[in-house]
DNA sequence: AATGAATGAGTGTTCATTCAT
DNA sequence: CATGAATGAACACTCATTCAT
């Protein structure tokens, strides 16, 4: 599979991201992605070579260009708490926004051939994890962090509780009262966010 | 449903969740859970009715209880910081011994007919927001708590952290040198719950 | 299988008459008679042998009686022409009362093994002829009946056209305007009854 | 469906013309006519869609162009009884020759779906009907025939007397020893036709 | 390069029947 | 004598994939 990705392609992708969203990889066929994407149903086949290299080429199209994103910041001219709340809200954001590739990469990954977590979705979270230490050492080279946080822990409390929000929107539309998308997006954006920022600012700055 | 099940029923729901959790529940065939639990085909339709609600028994049968243990917890005589952090380690031992369910619960139920949510599911996590509001409101009667938390943005960060955590179980065996599945709960009772509280607490009571 | 049925044996057939007319053998589960008659399923089997037994049962429980019945008419001091529109009389309002048995017969014998076919509906169909033979003879001997009546061919003519209206029931409910369902027996008794009296008169006293 | 049926559709559609008319709709199973006419089980449903819809295309399939053919004779320069005798020897042929798919029409139709019923069938009859009642007004206005005949309950008596006599085939065939295939369709064509004619000739012409 | 036709394997479910109790 | 539990076989149908064109 090569990366030039033809107009039909590209289609193909964003109609299986919603739908394997939706669904799951297993509750869409590959004639539900046909009919929505008005197009043969050879075609999947045809293109990416089977169902599940589909979802391969899916992730690599969407996760693309995260981890340039994610090292750029971290020579950015900042504090170091600004630099983690800076990189708490990218991600908060890159993730609320793709939410569709997002949910499939921790649902169906976690079930599916481990052939692909290893090759394109392990280097992401190394990354992650990567430049979150390399900002916590700075910032505990710099005195303002604590020495003993396990960094490694870091990660799932700011996805996790994106995901888990994320996972019972139902539930949290109702109790916080978001009655439309918007308010739901804008309520991550800023709310979430800064619930996450804080979590994670209470754990490097306060004596426990 | 009744809930007296016989022998064969919960083997088959016991096979059902290792298999759903495994391979999610489109992934899994009424066949693959006969062969496995060596059962007639037949079997499933015949005590569960069909596929569907063979989930709903299975998550009805192995979630019973927990509504009951949260608000037990409630009236224990301890300081609020004590219950919270006792319900977090409760919380996450319980969903770490049963991670079966609560892998389905959160994957499939998020794409799933909503029925199944509303009815059982709803329940426990207004339980748990339940319970955890009591807590709060007492600790901040008694001034050791912060006024402005924003109490239903700390489930997120309690249960998705460990969901995190255990989703990505094979990078963070390697991340943390976990050989063992003992070695991996062992960290999740200690380590990870330990850090879970920490956070739960920071939260609560520092400045921000 | 004996002759002596208890209650329960039936109520078994009385339920397998109502729906194998309805939704025909084949669309007939021993589960639907054993839920509507509200008996264990096993009962069918246990107390019929099997589903073909039951039909068998059915039709030897259902036309018992009738041979004896036509046979009586024979002797009966009436004129030739009044014993066959008695006849008629007699057949169509037998068969209207017993619509669903007498469906039954026409529908699955014709495509059932002929096993049943032979011993008991066949007798019948030869008892039915007997007694026309029997009349018409009778009414060509004293010279009212023409001599070339093709006698086998009346029972068509009688019964064919009620079943063909009655197969059509819909169809001639709309037609004739015949709102309930005693309009509809009512017209069966009065008009379709007179219509094929005096198609058979015709046939039998006319010149061609 | 389209109506441009391929050779294995059509090859389809005899077979279960066959199998339907032999043991029934719900009495054939998609894998018998995959058998007989030895194709893959999964044709039917790609060609027709489902079981049901099968149905429905034989019977499109093989219903079409009678309606045309019954209008047609009621333009022929002819008396209006041999009108009549000619519309009833080709219906009586043109039914025996599609012994198949009028079994099919008579016996499904009166316990399936009703939908099927309106459509396609009933559209037949009514066609039928109304070209009955246009020829014999003819031979009332001609004086031929009398006035009060009740049209309606030709076709019971035409149709019916035909369906009778075919549905105890073997019965008839054994009392009026027609040894072969052969015998029985001679038969059908010349002496049940006259009889039904001659039955219908009575009807309208004569005395009661 | 692209696709309509076709297929074998597999899906969840229902079937009539059996059997131990 | 009667029945709840159980089952192998069959059901209609959908699946991802292949292949000739």
């Amino acid at each position: 599979m090569k990366n030039d990705l033809n107009d039909k392609q590209i289609q193909i992708l964003n109609v299986a991201e919603t739908l394997f969203a939706e669904k799951g990889f297993d509750g869409t066929s590959i004639r539900d992605i046909s009919k929505v994407a008005k197009i043969n149903i050879a075609m999947v086949s045809y293109y990416f070579g089977s169902k599940e290299k589909l979802l391969e080429s899916l992730i690599l199209f969407k996760t693309s260009g995260l981890k340039e994103q994610l090292f750029h910041l971290i020579d950015e001219n900042l504090e170091p708490l600004d630099k983690i709340n800076k990189l708490i809200a990218l991600y908060v954001n890159r993730i609320n926004c793709n939410k569709g590739i997002y949910r499939i990469l921790h649902f169906e990954l976690a079930s599916k051939k481990k052939a692909l977590e290893i090759q394109s979705f392990s280097e992401i979270k190394k990354a992650n994890l990567k430049s979150m230490e390399l900002i916590i050492q700075e910032g505990q080279a710099k005195g303002v962090f604590r020495k003993d946080v396990i960094i490694p822990l870091l990660t799932p409390t700011i996805l996790g509780t994106y995901f888990h929000f994320n996972m019972n929107k139902p539930f949290f539309e109702e109790i916080l009262d978001l009655k439309t998308d918007e308010d739901y997006d804008n309520y991550v954006k800023t709310d979430l966010t800064k619930h996450i920022q804080q979590t994670i600012k209470a754990l490097l700055i306060h004596e426990n």
